[in-house]
DNA sequence: CTTGACACAGAACAGGCGTTCGAGTATTAT
DNA sequence: ATAATACTCGAACGCCTGTTCTGTGTCAAG
């Protein structure tokens, strides 16, 4: 008469819908919803089995709740709060290296040493949607894109790139790792860096590249000059 | 038989205790506290008084309330959470300008317009202190300290220098404003650029040279390449 | 078929919590 | 002095909300 999905692995249709409507309630509302609230937006009609979806989320990691207190909850994955979002680092960027990518674990493994926070309020317009990853720059090798040793970037996991974007990509036949604008011209690709000073490089069409990610934003950290 | 200070205008004490409380509590239990709670912290008995008192703050700007929602109610100055912080933007800055520095005017006015927020994790160690400012970069004259046109860059108002600082400098007899790291010599001021392939430039220790800030941060939010 | 984990409903309980009201006291203005 | 204003208390009301308990239908394993 009814159907239930997903017994025991992983996340079922419920859990996301219930983790999505925290996270929109949130957005909207600046603080988290109740259960009641959460049942009736996501159909279900028993405060207890939203409980119970609740202590699911607690215990799988995504969730922290406060017992006792009403609208005591709140998300631990990405965008803890409303106001911010949090990024998953997946390594290091360098010149002679692939680029690490996000894999299709999406969720689960959310080491807070391993990530990076963002203020909401910086990120330009909707690349908000967590599909948001960074790394961190390694080496001077991409002082041509105006980014430093030890430089954060944020960027969104892409193939395709329009023209003017920024771009992470890897040139499998260099074997090298570049970090240019991206342009698609007649029957190559010309890949312009930041610095205007600097003179852009071409890639045949025949020739091999990935596009691994489109720059959104880059943050460093001024250190003390080494040297 | 028993004193009330502060009748009318401006913060009181017991106001001020309130904020201080809200933002402890919060930092602690991820969630605002209740208006009792508040009482029990603050010596206020009764729970009409501090309810009197969150209505004052709330028309006075400094609290947002959601009526009718248990421990509906937030900050609105700086650091709307422990978590994150907000620094005021001062205006540009560019080669044949001098710097915006903030003035001694500290509070008051908190436009969120003219703010940025930083996740306070990003920040390095102990400049967590408010004494923070923002400028925006206008032009393509700073490419050598390994900033573009557009870009955000964070600093801690001061005078003073230590090698290997990078500063915001002003040289009034030359009219020029500059981005490098900073070195003093023996009887000269070597200015780096964070470009390891651009030569520094050297200030002779009688010519005028007014440190505005040190840099703590550059974020830059990537656009599309214009050209 | 039986058993047991799993998914869900519904109702009831109890405490948390914001709100409101009546009343009393101190300060300042008139 | 008198009135108006600012501040404080205590208690009661009633909704909001998390918790818990009992019961039902589903599905897979033994």
């Amino acid at each position: 008469m009814m159907m239930m999905v997903r017994k025991s692995k992983g996340l079922g249709e419920r859990h996301q819908k219930i983790l999505d409507f925290i996270a929109s309630y949130q957005r909207e509302h600046k603080h988290p919803p109740s259960i009641r609230e959460i049942g009736l937006h996501c159909d279900i009609s028993s405060t207890s089995v939203v409980n119970y979806y609740l202590d699911q989320l607690e215990k799988s990691g995504h969730l922290e709740r406060d017992r006792k207190i009403s609208r005591g909850m709140r998300l631990t994955g990405n965008t803890p709060l409303g106001d911010m979002l949090r990024v998953q680092m997946m390594g290091v960027i360098q010149a002679g290296e692939p680029i690490p990518v996000p894999t299709n674990d999406s969720f689960s493994s959310f080491t807070p040493d391993d990530s990076v926070e963002i203020a909401a309020s910086l990120m330009p317009s909707k690349e908000k949607g967590k599909e948001l990853f960074a790394l961190k720059v390694q080496g001077d090798s991409m002082i041509d894109a105006m980014v430093n040793d030890g430089d954060i970037i944020i960027l969104k996991p892409t193939q395709e790139a329009s023209n003017g974007d920024m771009v992470a990509v890897w040139l499998s036949e260099r074997n090298e790792t570049t970090l240019k604008f991206f342009f698609k011209e007649k029957d190559k690709y010309r890949l312009q860096p930041a610095n205007p000073t600097m003179n852009p490089i071409y890639i045949d069409k025949k020739e091999s590249l990935e596009i691994k990610g489109k720059v959104v934003m880059v943050i460093r950290k001024v250190e003390r000059y080494n040297s």
